[in-house]
DNA sequence: TCCCTACGTTTACATTTGTAATCTTAATTA
DNA sequence: TAATTAAGATTACAAATGTAAACGTAGGGA
């Protein structure tokens, strides 16, 4: 629920794989993240371990090798990364920064069509201009 | 062109106030920061300074005070953020993510209509499904 | 002209992060 | 059972970051 901690970039790559799998052990990560990265073993262990201090991971200690499961759920993760990261953004220009986002990802269909059901109710009560909060309160 | 260098989350904010002034002084910066964070102004000379290292500020030295500019474009900044941030995102879930992004913004009616333009032409080459990348490559 | 002060520069220091080596211990095999 | 190995834990260390104090100096006012 209140996970305050943040979840540093690499860290980021070791939970994919969990999420991915379900769960997984040391040597799972270890294996699958050769093929993106050139950690060194050492570098997979220590990101594990970090992660287990956050509770971001949680290890069934029952049996070894361990089995780490993920604590927090992709989407919960990704939906508080994407939106602190918006937080940061003038709110002037959230607009244009969705906008770009479109364009460079690859969306499929379906996801076009809910977002594009989301848009049209969005805009029964859009504003017509957005002002901008750089400078603070007024 | 080519900034390989990243803002700080901290540095994010200072930045703000010079892309919204256009340029400003160290003390116009402190003005407005104090509205927003309880940061010292020590805290603020320090980012600015480190803003200078890292090349997205530029003082003119002709006259004290300083005038700082920006080096980079605010669009150009979130950009690059914005999109850095999902490139670590599972290909699969960007959709989603997006989703959820316009939920939680403020968009207004214009920016809505452009972003169901594009949605409207990127429909017509999107694919049924995209591919989780989570594990690497096959 | 001299001092004060605002503002730029340097130094400080704890924490987080990237990246890894090493140590320890449980488990497997000879 | 003894030796080897795999995997978890501890230690390492530099760079970045958040947060700020202290220092030095040019320019304005007494």
């Amino acid at each position: 629920m209140n996970n305050i901690e943040t979840m540093s970039d690499a860290g980021w790559n070791v939970m994919r794989i969990f999420w991915t799998l379900g769960q997984g052990t040391s040597s799972d990560a270890i294996m699958y993240l050769k093929r993106k990265t050139d950690w060194k073993e050492a570098t997979v262990k220590t990101l594990i371990n970090r992660l287990q201090k956050k509770n971001f991971l949680k290890p069934d200690q029952s049996a070894r090798p361990y089995v780490y499961q993920p604590v927090i759920a992709e989407s919960e993760a990704i939906h508080q990364n994407v939106n602190r990261m918006f937080d940061s953004l003038c709110c002037m220009k959230k607009g244009k920064a969705i906008e770009d986002l479109i364009s460079n990802s690859d969306i499929s269909k379906g996801d076009i069509d809910d977002m594009m059901n989301l848009l049209k109710a969005k805009r029964e009560t859009a504003p017509e201009k957005v002002e901008c909060d750089c400078l603070g309160e007024v």
